[in-house]
DNA sequence: CTGTTAGCGCATTCAC
DNA sequence: GTGAATGCGCTAACAG
């Protein structure tokens, strides 16, 4: 079943079968409903990569994801539910989703030929460094790109992630309101956008509740778990020791936890702690942890969204980046309740 | 850069550079040898539609991914490690992953169609239903299809899984080793394959180191966690109640060690768990949890490769399924010693 | 071993 | 509003 074939079946030519299928306006709406109800009943798709290389136009979008950052242990905390968004809202708009390879360092236009390979319409990236060449070859290029949770830079790119900056002052707002004001925080590699984000919320609150920035009370983290046990060991450590922890990632925070639980301390009374990710293990263990859920589905679905507006819009030099909302779910270790 | 501009500066045909590019014996080792070092040179990359086109074939294997199966809870216990895996697979051989949208239920050849839309040269499905229509339709057709974690039956079919049955097996013959005699089970849903071999091979061991069934031993959960704590509850209110049970799935397991410790028993003193999948949360909740460990890449490299066995056996009735081994890890719920 | 010729299935000119 | 050509970039069949 081929367009020559529906064409014959309809009594028109292929241009119109094509014209009537893509919305085109030159057609009168008797033969489009005309066709448009035979295509449905035979069941007639166009085929990909004809329709690509005749109108240099894929509707595809590859995904960049590069295994090498997990920011929480073993699970990448996002990849699925991003994919479950992307997935959604692409095929909402009659794209698809392809995986695209990683591409050895040498090859510095390899992301680039890549695009040009598969006639990509738009390129997703997470988890990867923006700095590499073979990604700023790919940023420089005019095919969309949108970061996620990446703070991207080109002519036609955007960033979404989630309110980093008011999650962070949230877990600040929730430890002050339960009476906590000796606040530290264990953060993420701060070269990241995230992890940066996080701690200028941080910050910001404390400023803004008039509360010390004391000493040794920002510990630099990778948001590993090991990371995060080693920060509460040091913050415990200290002259004066927090009373309460804001831990930028679930891993380092479960962690951490721990490492108080084996320093002696019992959570929340001698330290609360708030998390961020709201990974699965969140909810597992016990005290349950108190921390900041990420709408991941939202991530994909804005993406798909943004990348729409990248293409329509002409290339501009500065980078958007959306922000998405937050949510603090209240658990035990910090001895809160739900509000 | 396209095919005719790389014949030009070769001094050939474009058939010639077809030809030497794609591997055909026709060519001589010196012309084959200068072309592909030029295309080398000049950052060469056969576009993939005109590819597909002209071959009727795309090189892409499609993603057939379900959300509404979710094994453990809110993550999907392996849909991460297995993309890892195929990615790689997939791009050693030069081809591609291309997530597919998931088909209305009306829609019976949906699959089909997507199939023929992209020419697709496989399709490995993971958390479907292989009993729907639309499914169905997709296995009768000779389009090379493997399940992961999933019995399919057709013409050009496949299945890739874990050894549960040795796996389970495995599990029992550790909780006997360490002295238990009364040792229960949790079980996933019965008509899942994964489940159904778990419970296999549980009672293969105890028939073979003649231990005895007991009544009631023998619970049936969803693998989720309310019908871990659930089911955990119902085996510590037997008359004789186990002093081991083995979970099927490790949502389950550490709901179920919540329950055991809710109910006043001390574990693993009172009572061992293994759980399996060893999901992230099983090294993180205390006391850890002994699991068993699927190689989840494995699933993916492997699935890759039956791919490409598939394509080129003639299509056989009969569909083979190719079982990975497992590895128990043992931690303190089972109280047990690594070996 | 290599070049020439035809399409692959569609979108898009350009005529009418 | 519609049809007849043309070509997207490549592989394959046919010559030589």
């Amino acid at each position: 079943m081929d367009i020559d074939e529906l064409a014959r079946r309809s009594g028109v030519s292929a241009a119109t079968v094509s014209r009537a299928l893509n919305g085109r306006p030159e057609v009168s709406a008797a033969t489009r409903a005309r066709i448009v109800a035979l295509a449905a009943e035979l069941g007639y798709r166009p085929n990909a990569s004809a329709r690509t290389l005749a109108s240099r136009r894929s509707g595809l979008i590859g995904l960049l994801w590069d295994t090498g950052y997990r920011s929480g242990g073993r699970q990448h905390p996002f990849l699925q539910e991003v994919l479950i968004g992307l997935k959604a809202a692409l095929s909402d708009r009659g794209q698809g989703l392809i995986l695209l390879p990683i591409v050895p360092p040498d090859d510095e236009d390899g992301y680039v030929r890549l695009a040009r390979q598969y006639t990509l319409d738009g390129i997703v990236m997470m988890g990867v460094d923006q700095h590499t060449p073979q990604v700023r070859a790919l940023l420089a290029t005019p095919v969309p790109c949108v970061g996620l949770d990446l703070a991207l830079d080109g002519p036609r790119t955007a960033s979404v992630g989630s309110d980093n900056r008011t999650a962070a002052a949230d877990a600040v707002a929730h430890l002050h309101a339960l009476g906590h004001r000796r606040i530290a925080t264990i953060t993420g590699p701060l070269d990241l956008w995230p992890a940066a984000e996080r701690l200028a919320g941080f910050r910001a609150e404390l400023a803004r509740r008039r509360l010390r920035r004391r000493p040794g009370y920002e510990v630099t983290g990778d948001f590993f778990a090991a990371s995060g046990a080693a920060g509460m060991r040091r913050l415990l450590d200290l002259p004066t020791p927090p009373t309460a922890v804001f831990v930028a990632g679930d891993a380092m925070a479960i962690a951490a936890m721990r490492a108080a639980a084996d320093a002696g301390r019992t959570l929340p009374g001698d330290v609360a702690v708030v998390g961020f990710d709201d990974i699965d293990a969140a909810a597992m263990v016990r005290p349950g942890l108190t921390t900041i859920a990420q709408d991941y589905r939202r991530f994909g679905t804005t993406a798909a969204a943004v990348l729409a507006e990248l293409a329509a819009a002409p290339a501009t030099e500065p980078s958007r980046s959306v922000l998405l909302p937050t949510r603090l779910v209240v658990r035990e270790s910090s001895g809160g309740t739900a509000t």
